[in-house]
RNA sequence: GGAGGGGUAGCCAAGUGGCCAAAGGCAGGGGACUGUAAAUCCCCCGGCGGAAGCCUUCGCAGGUUCGAAUCCUGCCCCCUCCA
């Protein structure tokens, strides 16, 4: 940091940043901190409810880590309080509150997965329990004197719910309200969050005014698509990258988004400065680098950042055995199926070995031709299968394999 | 407290006595094409059965009927409006 002008390190933070407020506030406060040596105070905060992060979340932990290498304190913030209350809209399904050892894993789980971009030595872990939990009632009303429902009102998904006659309850309202009391409780400079955070974010400065603190800066990152391209990324959609999956999986799926997603990922997820990323742009679209090439350079840096330069090689190269090559993966599940008899159907191994689902699974499967025994397609339900003492290959659709074997009684 | 709307397959959603294992869409699966791309096209998508066929499913439990997702009764749950 200390080589860079203010103009450098300011570009560097609002790289990416889909929009800011203010970009007045941030050179201000960037300047003191650095005339006075003190560094800013940057928060974001996480729900422990679900404590598996993905490719989405690491846009965020990336602006962080900038920030980290730039000097500046990043306090990664869980939100254990609010996720003890629980969220009382998730209608019937018990939505037990967590319970403090529940807490404490995810968020051991979250470290784990954080550090894997930000710098442990210099990352400050904090629970909003530990202020929100000491709060009293009368603290509580104090907090809620500070906002009024009009302003709360102005937020677009409450604005229309109140329009359609969709409830909104109480707690959705001191939700913000909590959010931004974490910035009084820290004294956060900046604050990062995604788009769909605005609001959120705008209360936070609001209420740090009213505590008569100096409003932080709020930065909103993009929210990044899911594999399908449309979607935000998310678990419950299924269109995720999670960071703690497998190598091969990551590779295999970063390689199945279409050729322009992977732009919008490379912009968000990759090492890469914009103008790289448009120059390589430039040389697919002349004809000059294949794009395939080109996501598989992206997802190799993906998956090196996660898993290290070899996993990654590794991954690659499985990759292309597979779906290139046409061979077998590294790693096949081996099932033995126990039998008398000396032969079975087809479809009956599907099942033992789990390739199915069901009996009438199977049937599909065979009569629509997904099906490869030793390489060799079976079109026929009513195939048998000699069961003999070799080890044979079952392949199932594109990417399913499983070697099999019997074991003989008599 | 009053009035009304609704619970259908993983999700959304049609169906109001037989032609309903239940339209359509999404998600998912298989195939073709390819760069395992994406897009597109074709096919499949409750279970058992080689098949014929059988079994279970439309909130839950009963009932009417030759026959019910559809009609009746009771129960449970969700939602909206008025107060």
């Amino acid at each position: 940091m200390k080589d860079l002008t203010l103009e450098e390190e300011l570009s560097i933070i609002t790289r990416n940043v889909v929009e800011y407020i203010s970009e007045e506030e941030l050179r201000s406060k960037l300047k003191r901190s650095r005339e006075e040596g003190r560094p800013l105070k940057v928060k974001a905060g996480f729900d422990p409810t679900a404590p598996d992060l993905h490719l989405g979340h690491t846009v965020l932990l990336k602006k962080l880590k900038e920030f980290q290498d730039l000097g500046h304190d990043v306090y990664f913030l869980i939100g254990d309080f609010t996720a003890m209350i629980g969220d009382p809209t998730g209608r019937s399904e018990v939505r037990k509150a967590l319970s403090r050892e529940e807490v404490l894993k995810n968020a051991e789980t979250y470290k784990e997965q954080v550090f894997k971009i930000l710098d442990p030595e210099k990352t400050k872990v904090v629970f909003n329990s530990s202020w929100l939990g000491k709060m009293t009632a009368e603290d509580m009303v104090r907090l809620a004197a500070k906002y009024t429902v009009a302003r709360m009102l102005e937020r677009d998904d409450f604005k229309k719910r109140f329009k359609d006659g969709v409830p909104i309850f109480i707690h959705e309202f001191i939700y913000p309200l909590m959010q931004g009391y974490d910035s009084v409780a820290l004294e956060a400079d900046v604050e990062l969050g995604g788009t769909d955070q605005k609001f959120n974010l705008l209360v936070a400065r609001d209420i740090q005014r009213e505590y008569g603190h100096e409003p932080e800066v709020i930065m909103m990152l993009p929210i990044l698509e899911g594999l399908d391209g449309v979607q935000k990324m998310s678990k419950s959609l299924g269109n995720y990258v999670g960071i703690t999956e497998s190598p091969s999986e990551m590779y295999g799926k970063l390689m199945s988004i279409s050729d322009e997603l992977m732009w919008r990922y490379y912009e968000l997820l990759s090492d890469l400065s914009p103008q790289e990323v448009s120059k390589k742009r430039r040389e697919v679209e002349e004809g000059r680098y294949h794009p395939k090439r080109a996501k598989m350079d992206l997802a190799f840096e993906i998956v090196a950042r996660f898993h290290g330069v070899e996993a990654a090689k590794k991954a690659e190269e499985e990759f292309e055995r597979v779906f290139k090559l046409k061979q077998l993966p590294e790693d096949i599940p081996e099932m033995v199926i126990v039998t008398t008899e000396p032969k079975l159907r087809i479809t009956r191994i599907l099942t033992d070995t789990r390739m199915a689902r069901s009996n009438a699974e199977a049937k599909r499967l065979v009569q629509q031709g997904g099906v490869r025994w030793d390489g060799e397609r079976i079109e026929d339900i009513n195939c048998e299968i000699l069961c003999d003492d070799k080890e044979h290959i079952l392949k199932v659709g594109k990417k399913k394999f499983c070697r099999v074997r019997f074991d003989l009684r008599s």
